[in-house]
DNA sequence: TGCAAATTGGAACGATTGTTCCAAAAAATT
DNA sequence: AATTTTTTGGAACAATCGTTCCAATTTGCA
């Protein structure tokens, strides 16, 4: 009976995200979200309620599907160290593709800006943390299972260990370091776990 | 001849840096800065510039303290290892003072807000990255030299590793870790220098 | 004490912010 | 084909943004 939408909800939530995570919450303006979804600014409110909203969605979805590719990589087969050094790398290299700086993780730069103000996005900063704690914490017993990690060694200290590696990665690369210096700062972060 | 002015511009710097490190770049309305800082519009355009002019007057002077903090600790005499656990234990504990989360350090949260858009803050960021390395490399000489960290190891490439762990910590501090894992990244990290 | 110089407070600026509202357009059902 | 329901485009909203300007005030020097 109704009249079906004219755009995809989901290409809608991806244009937001290179919007919000190319200016940040607070300089992206409404225009800048109507001009890059293309849809109208009635459409925008009646769909997602408010500027907020609509933010929400974008990390809820951001958050599900970076969860989702750190669950692939624990799923991957190989060698669970590798796996490790693999994310870590490609964390890395969001960098190299051109001479620009790259957008950067959503959530860790959205977390530094906002969400001392808003818990809904503290509590979905949070959540991801621990979501990529897990993940690192599964992938380490896994490697303590086949040798690669000392057994002795305490797997959760370990996660929260890489989970810091890779909010350090962020850091760096949004302080310009070099490539060379983030290839430093991962070989020294895998050392530390093999030994 | 002319007119004193009524106000101490360092102090205006120190509550200017409050309302940046509380509120970010953007969200931070010149209105804000009027009301923490004392001082009116016009004193404050005419001594600054703008918004932006002042805002890097703050970084400056919160760059410069900051550097000076660090080489503070490369002078304490103290053993350096001690003195590199010191730095991060400090960076970790600026959360516990009470339940509200910490300011944290203005270049990082900025960093990730306006470094993109701004070549000035891009820079002075770069800097303090730079500067922090530096400062770590020339403790872990002194650490090689006294035997606490094995003199084969590439200090440049461990002062890189303990610049993103500082980034690391403030990032998992951000993202709302409890004290205990900001413990546990610090143990990890020491122990991976030491070995 | 009076002149000069600079700071100060506060009104006012246009531009932009996020948001709301309404009429026109469009599709599915009867 | 008519009706109903929903989306859509765009005008309009008050509020706030950063900034400018001017008049009044306050100081130091002659």
């Amino acid at each position: 009976m109704p009249r079906p939408r004219a755009f995809d909800p989901d290409a809608v939530l991806t244009s937001a995200l290179d919007v919000f995570r190319a200016k940040g919450y607070e300089a992206a303006s409404v225009q800048d979200l109507v001009d890059a979804t293309g849809l109208s600014r009635s459409s925008l409110y009646a769909t997602f309620g408010d500027k907020h909203g609509l933010f929400l969605a974008v990390l809820d979805r951001y958050a599900t599907e970076g969860r989702a590719a750190l669950d692939d990589l624990c799923a991957c087969g190989g060698s669970p160290l590798g796996a490790i050094r693999t994310y870590l790398e490609r964390t890395a290299s969001e960098a190299a593709d051109d001479g620009t700086p790259p957008p950067g993780c959503l959530l860790t730069n959205v977390a530094a800006e906002v969400a001392s103000r808003d818990p809904e996005t503290a509590r979905r900063a949070c959540n991801a943390r621990l979501g990529m704690t897990e993940a690192f914490d599964h992938l380490l017993r896994e490697a303590q299972d086949e040798g690669e990690v000392d057994a002795a060694r305490d797997s959760t200290a370990l996660a929260r260990f890489l989970t810091g590696a890779v909010f350090g990665l962020r850091g760096l690369q949004k302080a310009g370091a070099c490539p060379e210096t983030l290839a430093d700062v991962i070989d020294t972060t895998m050392a530390a776990v093999t030994a």
